[in-house]
DNA sequence: CAGCCAGACGCTACTTTTTCGCGTTAGGCT
DNA sequence: AGCCTAACGCGAAAAAGTAGCGTCTGGCTG
């Protein structure tokens, strides 16, 4: 049931969801991540605490709707010519986001603070949307395109399951293997 | 820095772990879990709720320790005769625990509460060493024997990123797809 | 455009949880 | 057997979380 935009931006509900929002990134960036409360966002925010409760219900689900924020990519896929670059370019950078400090931090408040895991969902959403767009450009170069699925299994998954159950099984050099498996042994890409 | 064994059993720190792991379970199956908390817990352990915190830090990490535990896997995986009876049977087994709603709990709650990741990465053991169980079996008959590094990127990777990430997609056949996908397309287990 | 109405917020009092310091006890070790 | 450290119990104090009630915003209807 975590919050959302329920209203229009520019009502006092949008207001205040933003301001806690941006109450949390600060604080997150000053004090650290746990250091965090409800109390102490809310007056940062400006608001009473019973606001923050009332809307959210705990700390874990607000951390959860600003993780999964932060997870959101800001841009589509780099195009580096060809479905193999792109996927390779894509991967490493994925890995690298996910797998730094910050980035195994939001992971977990998404997954954390979200009993129906809607948002979950929405993380997994996100790479999915990014491996669609690779896939459609690819798709208009007249490459053979794999599937989304079969990419978040072979890809996303073993990236995430590293990052969330072996933390320190992870390198670059790793995630180029899973592109290749991904899509065959075939050449790999010149460049890298 | 989750409480373990750490002095010999009989001592009183072990008499306190044992009774307050048995309470969270006690009282899981009671009221729920939802409705645990410390002081809860220490009641009905019989011990005060600043020990709880002194040794687990919080109710998270407790949990965490306890659901690890009961995600310990307590029997070696079945024979069935071959590699792939034997690691088709025990991928539905697992897909099945772990996608049930205890199973995401514990899930959700070892990954969860548990700052070094030391609970994750033992879950990821465990899943690593019945697959090994599998892999020693199979190379006695004569059987060519995939790594296990590449079965849990294969197999157990792809059902995990699916039981955290997209709650509503996971069946049988998938897993079974799964373990066609680690063996090579050649000839399904008869059986299946 | 005025006025109504539902939803969301602020405030306060109250309950529960969590922290902390200090004295005590168990059990490992020489 | 006696010491010494680590862990526990207890109680007080601080902090977090809950609940009820009045108020206000802002969308909607007439």
């Amino acid at each position: 049931m975590s919050a959302r935009a329920t209203t229009r931006p520019g009502g006092r509900s949008a207001r205040v969801q933003q301001s806690v929002h941006q109450a949390v990134r600060d604080l997150e960036a000053e004090a650290g991540r746990d250091a965090l409360t409800v109390p102490l966002i809310a007056a940062r925010a400006g608001v009473t605490p019973s606001t923050v409760y009332r809307r959210w219900g705990d700390l874990r689900e607000l951390l959860s709707d600003v993780a999964v924020e932060r997870l959101r990519p800001d841009a589509p896929p780099d195009d580096r010519g060809s479905l193999r670059a792109d996927l390779e370019a894509w991967t490493v950078q994925f890995a690298e986001e996910m797998s730094s400090t910050a980035g195994r931090m939001y992971i977990r408040d998404a997954l954390l603070g979200d009993p129906e895991q809607g948002n979950a969902a929405r993380c997994s959403d996100y790479a999915a949307e990014q491996l669609k767009a690779i896939g459609v450009r690819a798709a208009g170069r007249g490459e053979a395109v794999p599937d989304v699925e079969t990419l978040l299994d072979v890809v996303v998954a073993p990236l995430m399951y590293r990052i969330l159950f072996r933390p320190s099984d992870l390198s670059e050099a790793y995630a180029g293997r899973l592109v290749a498996a991904a899509l065959g042994r075939t050449a790999p890409s010149p460049g890298m």
